[in-house]
DNA sequence: GACAAAATACCAACTGGTTGGTATTGATAT
DNA sequence: ATATCAATACCAACCAGTTGGTATTTTGTC
């Protein structure tokens, strides 16, 4: 109920925990669909503490789209795709944690940015610049592996760069979101990602060893 | 202003005009963010005949979601790329296709039914699962041409399907459209479709022709 | 084919609850 | 002390949906 104070500091401060709660409501329910009410009371906080933090509703969206950038960097640095060697090795061991990490529960995988610029991208530029920041800084951390993959194979890439692959993998990943939310089922994510992994490895040139597909 | 009588009836009944303006409206603003008042201004009606039609602001959702699968299926029954005789021509002529009707404003190619789909999939079941059906519905329509193309090809899929690259199809497409709003550019959504065109040449052995991609 | 009855299509005004946002007061830390 | 942070109480605008009615079209009957 109270205050971040040295009582119970371990609830975290009031802005902290509307971003958490709003992360996760927004990502279910969307932006337009959820009420500054409810996230006050999901984060036990009241009003008068929400509009101290964030200065309208809005401020709020671009503010949980940061907050989903720095978690997510995070997260994603410490994941373990970055270790073998090989760069192209990495790229794909980027793809199948992201395989990984799908679960049975949608809101609890899918991408909370994707789903904000998706929703306000005509009504709220400042949200959807903060989304869109967030989908590209995080294609920009493939960049790097893709390029030294094109070295190391020694390919020459026809149409396409590290930029514009990287870019593509999060295309593929978000709309495999949209087919699992269409379709309700997780899976449609999973198998989103096989025909990325087998993209991938057709442009350089491998064959894919013994898979888990979900393929039908 | 008037009703659907006989001395008018080049404006459409009051239903269509409703399914015409939320089409157009809630591609762009999203479902919740939508007023119902918002709908029957831009008809013309008032919302005694909006709730005459429908029986709340749920059922208009499924309803022009039905509205989308028709149009659109009739739109693309007619269109061109089921000319070639050659079936794997007809697959490139459907991402081509879609490709060129990018247009320079968002609102106007991306998909109703999969914002509907991402905004709703939790919230609004009926709406999801009517949206759902539309994007499956469709990719379904490609599958004759991907298996006639395996055969015409003398091709061997590993670990993919007709239905599967189909349903990838919508993947790239949906996940083109949010890159695209998230950044605000339709080339985005172009170098999806390019890439796309890349994996299937991929996956057929055939390699690309002159082609003028935006990829950089 | 005339005419009443029923069904359909539509409208203007209204309602009760909800919305994002504010004003004021009180508590805590330094 | 005083700046920061948060609780209470509140508001005007807006929301989806309702009411009670009128105009038009269709249907049934003779």
């Amino acid at each position: 109920m109270s205050r971040p104070t040295k009582l119970t500091p371990e609830r975290g401060d009031a802005r902290t925990r509307l971003l958490e709660v709003a992360r996760d409501i927004l990502r279910t329910k969307g932006f337009a669909a959820t009420t500054v009410d409810a996230l006050c009371d999901a984060a036990g906080v009241t009003k008068g503490a929400f509009f101290h933090h964030f200065k309208s509703k809005d401020d709020l969206g671009v503010a949980v789209a940061d907050f989903w950038t720095e978690t997510t960097s995070t997260f994603f640095e410490g994941a373990p795709y970055h270790t073998p060697g090989d760069p192209l090795e990495r790229v794909l061991a980027y793809i199948a944690f992201r395989r990984a990490i799908i679960t049975d529960n949608i809101p609890d995988f899918t991408c909370l940015v994707g789903t904000l610029a998706q929703e306000v991208h005509s009504t709220a530029p400042e949200i959807r610049d903060a989304a869109g920041a967030s989908i590209f800084g995080h294609a920009e951390t493939l960049e790097a592996d893709i390029a030294a993959a094109i070295l190391a194979r020694g390919i020459e890439p026809d149409g396409w760069t590290p930029a514009s692959l990287a870019r593509h993998f999060q295309t593929v990943i978000q709309g495999g979101f949209i087919l699992a939310k269409a379709g309700n089922d997780p899976d449609l994510a999973r198998e989103a990602l096989d025909h990325l992994d087998r993209y991938v490895r057709c442009l350089f040139g491998v064959h894919a060893v013994a898979q888990s597909g979900v393929s039908q």
